[in-house]
DNA sequence: AGCACGCCGACT
DNA sequence: GTCGGCGTGCTC
C-alpha cells in the first residue's frame, strides 16, 4: 500500500537512449541527487532530474534506487544547464550529465577524504600589479559595473593586456565574494596561466578542470567548486560544467579558438554553452580575442555583445610589420623567395632568431612513385599516409596506422621512390645547407610529441640556442619569444580560396597570431608573407593590422553567400562499412525531414571529405535555417524519429548542431 | 552502449 | 550431440 505512494524518481543515465527512466525512490531524494541504480544486469550512477508522483511506466517494471550517493545534491541551474544543451545538441541527457560530471561520481564513488587545504598561503606576498593603459581601465570598469547578462566581446591585439583585464575583473569579483570561471582553448596553455592567476589572488582558492588532471583531483576540483569552496574555474571546455554557487563572471579566453568545440561524442561548443550559462545566471561573460569569430564579431557589431577594444600594445612599441612578398615572377629556392633569404641572414648576422611558418595543411610529405604514381595511401582512411624521417615510419594522422618505408614501389617496383611535397624536414634540411652556421630548430607534431619534448624546445628557444624555427600551428600560441624579431610564412595561398568557408577565418586568425610572436620584447617585429596575391584583401588588412575591415568583408562575403552566421546549421553524419549503407540512411532520413515540413533547407547526403575513416565510410547531410528557433523546432522532431526508427546494427549517426569542420 | 536471448555451423 | 557465431530486442 505504501509502495503505491512512495515517489517515482526520473533518472538520467548514461545509456545512448534519449529518455529518462523511472525508478521508485523515497521522500528524502530530490532532483539532483545521485543515485545507484539496478539497471539491466548491473547497476548504474544516474543523476535524479524530477520527482514525480507516478509513472508511466507499469508499476511492476518499476525498480527502487539502490543508493544515493553522499554528495549535495547538484543544484536545479546545473540540471537546467545539463537539460539545455542536451535539447540544443540533440544528445541524450545522461550523456550530457556524464560529461559533465568528474570521473569518479561519474562511477559512483567519492574522493578520499579532502584535506583542509589552508586558504591563502602562510606568507602572503602582495601581487604586482601592472598598470593599465586607459582602454584596459575602461574594459575593466565595464565589465565590473554590469549587473546581469552582460556579454562583452574584448577585442585586443596580441599584447594589449587581456590577461591583465580577465584578472581585474576576476579581482572585483573576489572582492564582492563571487566565484569567477575562466575557460582557455588548450591545456598547455593552463599551467602557465594557473600559476599568473595563482600569484595574482594567493587567498583564492583555484579549481583546475581539464582532462589532463587526475581524476580524484577534478573530482575534488568539482565538489570544491560545488561546495563553494573554489573560488577561481580554470579550465579547457569540459570546465564549463563546474556547479558555482556564487557564480558572478565567465572569462573565455581566446574565444574564436576551435578546440572550444568538441568533435566527437556530445558535440558542443563550451563558448556558447558558456553565454547560455551567463544568462541563464545573470552574469556578465567576457570573450576575449585578437581575432574573434565572425559569429561573435557580428553579435557585437549588431549590439548584441558590447565591444571593448584594447588597440595599444601594453606589453612592446609597436605591432610587427607585416609586408607581402610577390612570388608571382620569381624562382624560389627550396620554397624561399630572395627577400625572405635576405631577412633571415640579416637576423643571423644581428643574433636574432626568425621563424618560418608552414601554414597548409597537409604539407606533410607523402611517399610516391614516379614511375606508375603510387602513393602512400592508408588502408583504413581515405588519406596518404605521411611520412616521418625520425623513425623513418609512414604512419596516418587520421587512424594511427604505421609502416615502414618500403624500398621500392608495391605496385611497380621502382626503387626509385621518395617523399613528394615540401614538409617542415625538408625546409629544415634546404635551411642547414643555406645557412650552415645556423642552429636550426624543428616545431612540428614530431619533434614535440611530449610535453617534456615541447617544454624542451620552448626552452632551447628562449634561452637563445636556435637561429632559426620551423614549424606549423603549434608556434602560434600563447609563449613569448624574445629573441624572433622575423616571422616567414609560406603556403598560405590555399586558404584563400579553399572550399571551406571558414578558411580565410582560420588563416587570418592564424597569421595574425603567429605575428604576434615576433617583437614581443624590445626589439622590432617583421612578417613576410610570401604569396601570389600580394593585393587579396585578407593580406592587405593583415599589413593594416585591421581586423574590422578584414572581418567586415568577411561577413559581407557570408552574407552574400547564405553562410553562418546569417544562417544556421546542423550536419547529420553517418558512418558504415558500406558507403552505400550510410548514404541510404541518410537518403531515408531526408525523406522524414520532407515529410516532417518546417522552414529548413536539406541538401543532398554526400561523402564526407575524409570519407573513410578507421575502415568505416562516412557521409553526412546538411540542414540550413535562417531561423534558429525553427532548425531547433525541426532538429528535435527530426531526431526524435532517428532514435524511434531502427538503423542497420553497424550504422552509427550522430548530429553535429553548429559544426566547425565538414 | 551492454547484455541478454535465439537459432544455425565445426568440434570434444 | 554441444560450444558459439553475431542478428534482434530491451533496459525504468
Amino acid at each position: 500500500m505504501s509502495q503505491a505512494l512512495d515517489p517515482v524518481l526520473q533518472v538520467a543515465l548514461d545509456v545512448p537512449l534519449p529518455r529518462l527512466f523511472d525508478y521508485r525512490g523515497s521522500a528524502e531524494i530530490v532532483p539532483g541527487s545521485l543515485v545507484r541504480v539496478p539497471f539491466g544486469k548491473g547497476v548504474k550512477t544516474g543523476v535524479v532530474v524530477a520527482v514525480a508522483a507516478q509513472s508511466d511506466q507499469p508499476a511492476d517494471k518499476l525498480k527502487a534506487v539502490e543508493a544515493v550517493l553522499a554528495v549535495t545534491p547538484l543544484p536545479s541551474d546545473w540540471l537546467a544547464l545539463c537539460e539545455f544543451v542536451s535539447r540544443y545538441y540533440q544528445h541524450p541527457l545522461g550523456g550530457v550529465m556524464s560529461l559533465a560530471l568528474p570521473p569518479l561520481l561519474r562511477q559512483g564513488k567519492l574522493p578520499r577524504k579532502l584535506k583542509e587545504k589552508p586558504a591563502g598561503g602562510a606568507e602572503t606576498v602582495l601581487p604586482v600589479m601592472p598598470v593599465m593603459l586607459d582602454e584596459q581601465v575602461v574594459a575593466v570598469a565595464a565589465i565590473s559595473a554590469a549587473s546581469g547578462f552582460a556579454p562583452f566581446l574584448l577585442h585586443g591585439i596580441t599584447g594589449s593586456g587581456k590577461t591583465e583585464v580577465y584578472l581585474r575583473a576576476i579581482a572585483t569579483v573576489l572582492e564582492r565574494g563571487g566565484q569567477a570561471m575562466m575557460l582557455v582553448p588548450e591545456i598547455a596553455l593552463t599551467p602557465q596561466l594557473e600559476g599568473r592567476v595563482a600569484a595574482r589572488f594567493p587567498q583564492a582558492r583555484i579549481a583546475i578542470a581539464h582532462s589532463g588532471v587526475a581524476d580524484a583531483g577534478r573530482t575534488r576540483g568539482f565538489l570544491d567548486a560545488h561546495a563553494g569552496r573554489a573560488d577561481i574555474v580554470l579550465g579547457t571546455r569540459l570546465a564549463v560544467f563546474m556547479p558555482l554557487p556564487r557564480l558572478q563572471l565567465i572569462v573565455i579566453d581566446e574565444e574564436h579558438d576551435g578546440s572550444f568545440k568538441q568533435q566527437e561524442g556530445l558535440r558542443y561548443s563550451a563558448r556558447d554553452v558558456a553565454v547560455f550559462r551567463a544568462k541563464q545566471r545573470g552574469v556578465p561573460i567576457v570573450l576575449g580575442s585578437a581575432t574573434p569569430s565572425l559569429e561573435t564579431f557580428h553579435h557585437a557589431t549588431s549590439g548584441r555583445y558590447r565591444l571593448l577594444e584594447l588597440t595599444r600594445r601594453a606589453v612592446a612599441e609597436a605591432p610587427p610589420r607585416v609586408a607581402v612578398v610577390d612570388t608571382r615572377r620569381e624562382k624560389l629556392q627550396d620554397g624561399m623567395s630572395a627577400a625572405l633569404l635576405a631577412a633571415m641572414s640579416e637576423r643571423l648576422q644581428r643574433g636574432e632568431q626568425s621563424l618560418i611558418f608552414l601554414n597548409r595543411r597537409g604539407y606533410a610529405p607523402v611517399l610516391a612513385c614516379p614511375a606508375c604514381g603510387w602513393i602512400s595511401g592508408c588502408r583504413r582512411c581515405a588519406a596518404n599516409l605521411v611520412v616521418h624521417l625520425a623513425d623513418r615510419r609512414l604512419r596516418c594522422h587520421h587512424c594511427g596506422l604505421e609502416a615502414g618505408i618500403p624500398r621500392a614501389c608495391p605496385d611497380c617496383g621502382n626503387v626509385d621512390i621518395h617523399p613528394f611535397g615540401r614538409g617542415t624536414q625538408r625546409l629544415e634540411a634546404a635551411l642547414s645547407e643555406r645557412f650552415p652556421e645556423a642552429r636550426i630548430l624543428r616545431i612540428d607534431r614530431d619533434s614535440a610529441s611530449t610535453p617534456v619534448k615541447w617544454a624542451a624546445l620552448l626552452d632551447a628557444i628562449h634561452e637563445g640556442s636556435a637561429d632559426i624555427l620551423v614549424g606549423t600551428q603549434m608556434l602560434a600560441k600563447g609563449h613569448d619569444f624574445p629573441k624572433l624579431t622575423l616571422v616567414g610564412v609560406a603556403g598560405a595561398d590555399a586558404a584563400l580560396f579553399a572550399a571551406d568557408f571558414r578558411a580565410p577565418e582560420r588563416l587570418f586568425a592564424q597569421l595574425m597570431q603567429v605575428g604576434g610572436r615576433s617583437g614581443r620584447a624590445a626589439l622590432a617585429g617583421e612578417v613576410l608573407i610570401q604569396t601570389e596575391y600580394p593585393s587579396h584583401p585578407l593580406y592587405q588588412a593583415l599589413i593594416a593590422h585591421d581586423y574590422a575591415a578584414f572581418a567586415a568583408a568577411q561577413l559581407a562575403e557570408r552574407e552574400q553567400a547564405g553562410f553562418p552566421p546569417y544562417v544556421f546549421q546542423a550536419l547529420l553524419r553517418a558512418e558504415a562499412k558500406q558507403l552505400d549503407d550510410a548514404l541510404a540512411f541518410l537518403a531515408a532520413a531526408r525523406e522524414s525531414a520532407l515529410a516532417l515540413g518546417g522552414s529548413v533547407t536539406l541538401y543532398d547526403p554526400v561523402p564526407m571529405r575524409l570519407f573513410r575513416k578507421m575502415t568505416l565510410e562516412r557521409a553526412q547531410l546538411l540542414v540550413e535555417s535562417a531561423s534558429r528557433p525553427a532548425l531547433q523546432a525541426f532538429l528535435t522532431s527530426w531526431v526524435a524519429g532517428l532514435y524511434n526508427q531502427k538503423t542497420p546494427r553497424d550504422l552509427r549517426w550522430h548530429v553535429d548542431v553548429d559544426p566547425l569542420e565538414f
